[in-house]
RNA sequence: GUGAGAUUAGCUCAGUUGGUUAGAGCACUGGUUUGUGGUGCCGGGGGUCGCGGGUUCGAAUCCCGUAUCUCACCCCA
């Protein structure tokens, strides 16, 4: 038996609905919010995600589906979607074009990693990208909108935000973290020593108690902030609690991509394992001129679908469409062309072989069918059918002609 | 990439110190005498016990390898 890659699911039956539903959900609130849908490829020139998210993350170093195509170019396919979509934004000069630009998307991503609950390698991720707006708000909006598609779902979480610093400050602050490690550096873990030379400021949210004790007295770059991202930070604060959105500040929340700048944050779930990170993201105001377009401030976040699947909460399914069985075989006819009429309008299951009354009833409540109607010699002779409301458990006579 | 656990019917799982023909529940399917409600009753199909080796008179059971899944590390949505 040929069977799917490790890692690469396939989506049916209630998973779909489910899936479906989640991405319905989170559209309609992001048009509310006045974003637009943007459709970019699965495949990309590789330089595109080394120079957005960055070659020291992991992803980049390990986790890309990488190759060379027929036409020698070196491509991959996306494992995250806001390099597609700042691409598409600077290809389509919209940074020339100025004003705001707000879209949303949904997709597969694809990171070569190893699966386990929460991560696959072939995974989805519903998002939302905002250019031209490098006020607090526009981060403030973002979070309100991840609350209200979570709230819609009937998702419980956890916020966490914390503030990266600008091209300003960060620097500066990551500087003194190295030097912080540096001098302690033969007690830290031997990732944290990796960390130093690739990023430096992952260091913070190690895992290692030991570590972590360390970290105590380290510099927090809460406390480094230059006075622009301290005072956007001390708005945004303000901007949840006015709106009731309650968060706690994680000094240690780092974004593992390279282009964060400024407001981070992480959406957490306590009940799907440790991949707890249900939806992350933050500002990346230098994003769109790493990519050759003209200055733009961004913003935008993303959600893991799969992570959401098994948390939200579906609406109760509702009775729907017809029902219409045959007691003879003779009859069969009639029903198929019965219900070739009634597709025109509503959904209608029929069964080929002729039942009795009982087994198409069972039939009928097996597809969960609003409507119920059986077409015995009764019906043919009189030209008439009983439709049964299985809902309402009402019955009413019809003309085969009105039906 | 590292470590641990798992894999038996479509699904969830039993299966004794290795011993006849590998079971249950749910699901599927047929019947319940061709006309009014699902849940009742009676039947039926369905398994290369993940795959490949080995030990043994004999393996679902013990050993080795391998694939996949799960959990954790790493990383991230």
């Amino acid at each position: 038996m040929i069977k799917s890659l490790r890692g690469m699911n396939d989506i049916l039956s209630e998973d779909y609905e489910r899936f479906t539903y989640f991405i319905d959900t989170a559209s309609a609130v992001a048009q509310k919010y006045g974003f637009h849908f943007i459709q970019t490829p699965l495949l990309e020139e590789t330089s595109l995600f080394k120079r957005s998210v960055g070659e020291s993350s992991d992803i980049v170093g390990k986790e890309m589906y990488q190759f060379i195509d027929k036409g020698e170019n070196d491509v991959c396919l996306r494992p995250e979607g806001t390099a597609g979509v700042v691409r598409a934004f600077i290809q389509k000069k919209l940074d020339k074009a100025g004003g705001v630009h707000r879209f949303f998307y949904h997709g597969s991503m694809f990171r070569y990693e190893r699966p386990q609950k929460g991560r696959l390698r072939q995974f989805h991720q519903f998002g939302v990208e905002s250019f031209g707006i490098d006020s607090v708000y526009e981060d403030a909006n973002m979070i309100m909108m991840v609350a209200d598609i979570l709230l819609a779902c009937g998702i419980g979480y956890r916020l966490q935000i914390n503030s990266l610093g600008d091209s300003n400050c960060m620097p500066t602050y990551r500087d003194n973290l190295v030097k912080f490690v540096t001098e302690c550096k033969d007690e830290v873990c031997e990732d944290c020593i990796r960390r130093l030379d690739t990023n430096p400021i992952r260091v913070l949210d190690c895992k290692n108690d030991k570590c972590q004790t360390l970290y105590a007295t380290a510099p927090k770059l809460i406390n480094n902030l230059c006075d622009n991202c301290d005072s956007d930070f001390t708005k945004l604060k303000k901007i949840l609690d006015d709106n009731n959105i309650s968060y706690e500040i994680d000094t240690n929340l780092v974004r593992g991509l390279d282009y964060y700048s400024k407001t981070a944050f992480e959406f957490v779930s306590d009940d799907i394992g440790s991949q707890s990170a249900i939806a992350g993201g933050g500002r990346y105001d230098r994003l769109v001129e790493f990519l050759d377009g003209r200055p733009t401030p961004a913003v935008g976040f993303a959600m893991g679908i799969e992570r959401l699947m098994e948390l939200i909460k579906m609406p109760e399914p509702k009775k729907e469409g017809y029902y219409i069985g045959a007691m003879d075989e003779d009859t069969v006819d009639l029903v198929v062309s019965l219900a070739h009429k009634k597709r025109k309008t509503d959904k209608v299951t029929i069964d080929y072989k002729a039942k009795n009354f009982k087994n198409h009833i069972k039939g009928a409540d097996k597809v969960n069918a609003k409507y119920f109607c059986i077409i015995g010699s009764n019906e043919v002779d009189s030209g008439t059918i009983t439709l049964k409301d299985l809902e309402n458990k009402t019955e009413q006579t019809l003309s085969l002609k009105e039906f």
